[in-house]
DNA sequence: CCCAATAACTTTACACCGTTAAATTAACAG
DNA sequence: CTGTTAATTTAACGGTGTAAAGTTATTGGG
């Protein structure tokens, strides 16, 4: 029973509707189970109807994932607040921070930063890019340039970008190998937490400036 | 035109055909192109003709998996040979090695570690596992283990299969973000040489007993 | 007040996918 | 020569994403 004009409140409340059915199903049965007719099932609506308001899946799972970035940063965001403490031990509050986010939605963090996109995706997000408050790298790298600023990276690294870069790579490396290999009984992995807390310890050991022996 | 009892050496070469068809396929097309039918069409079978020679899709990629980690393992072989060098310039040789593998390989090391497995996989794998020769984590941990009998890591450091994952997880951080963000212009990527290297060094300083200074 | 326009939604359809079951073919054993 | 059986194909099932066409029912304009 459609009505004409629906309002602009409608529109995005049914828009949430769809949203809210993908993300249910994706934490209840894992992104493969995760498909525009099951979406649609689940809310008593058509397939089809879903293109009414999302380009095509991948658009959807953006928008998605969007959401998902946005309270990663914001996560992230407390860790300033108490900024009493010197600037290496917040970089240690990051990255755990971070890898709690990664392991506690392994399925979103799948999809956020272990699957390719495609490239026109950025253009369409709406987390504005650079701003401390919705975009995690940008957290990083002002925290990254804090400490660069208060001159505690070893002497011979000048590029901010590659530093926050290669913590990011490293907690990530931990947090991807975990999502990607819990399963596998190959190797036999040491408990996660010590895992992040090594990598958290060796990052910070490794790029920071040694304190000059007394 | 099927022949009775077709001889095992056949059978094989049959086998070896499907692969190689999957292999050329996932090399030229990507992994999502890589399906039965495609890989039928190539050869000029039928789809089902596959599954006389493999339970399923993952049986024949998880097959065609394993013939990459041993090239994998054999590309990390011919670093013990150049045993003069000490130790902890062999494990710098052995990141770049393994990052020169992950980023020319970029298709077949997303299904190998960036992408979840069946529980199953590891009794049916031909990979003798601990042999240092065909199991890469193998060697790595040989490796490390050398190193933490020559002491070269921090006093603290104890746990040997702990230093190994750490240092995989850091080069895998790096080439897993690369292969999956390579795309992505939202973060200003600096080149990957420099990431590996950073992180490569990072690593060896985060990990290894300062030298003492005199 | 009525009717045509159109927003909202559904039905149908297409071309794929992995996989199973049944049918077909052809070489061999007796 | 024939029945068995291995090798392979055809047909089919239930799934996928998505495009095109069809169906309502409300609403603005004459």
């Amino acid at each position: 029973m459609p009505r004409r004009h629906k309002t602009p409140e409608e529109r995005q409340r049914l828009k949430m509707l769809i949203l809210d059915a993908a993300r249910q199903l994706f934490i209840e049965r894992g992104i493969e189970a995760v498909s525009m007719r099951e979406i649609a099932k689940r809310m008593a609506y058509s397939p089809t109807t879903i293109y009414l308001h999302f380009a095509d899946k991948n658009d959807l799972l953006q928008t998605l994932c969007d959401n998902d970035f946005l309270i990663l940063a914001n996560d992230l965001q407390h860790i300033n607040a108490s900024s009493k403490q010197d600037i290496t031990e917040q970089l240690r509050q990051l990255c755990t921070a971070y890898s709690r986010y990664a392991l506690a939605y392994p399925n979103h963090y799948r999809f956020m930063f272990m699957t390719p996109k495609p490239v026109n995706s950025k253009e369409k997000s709406r987390i504005r890019q650079g701003n401390v408050e919705q975009d995690a790298y940008a957290f990083l790298r002002s925290m990254v340039t804090q400490a660069f600023e208060q001159q505690v990276f070893r002497p011979e690294l000048q590029n901010i970008d590659l530093i926050a870069q290669t913590m990011w790579a490293g907690i990530h490396g931990v947090c991807a190998l975990e999502i990607s290999m819990i399963e596998d009984d190959w190797v036999d992995w040491q408990p996660i937490e010590q895992r992040v807390f090594l990598m958290q310890e060796a990052l910070i050991q490794g790029l920071v400036r040694p304190r000059p022996v007394h």
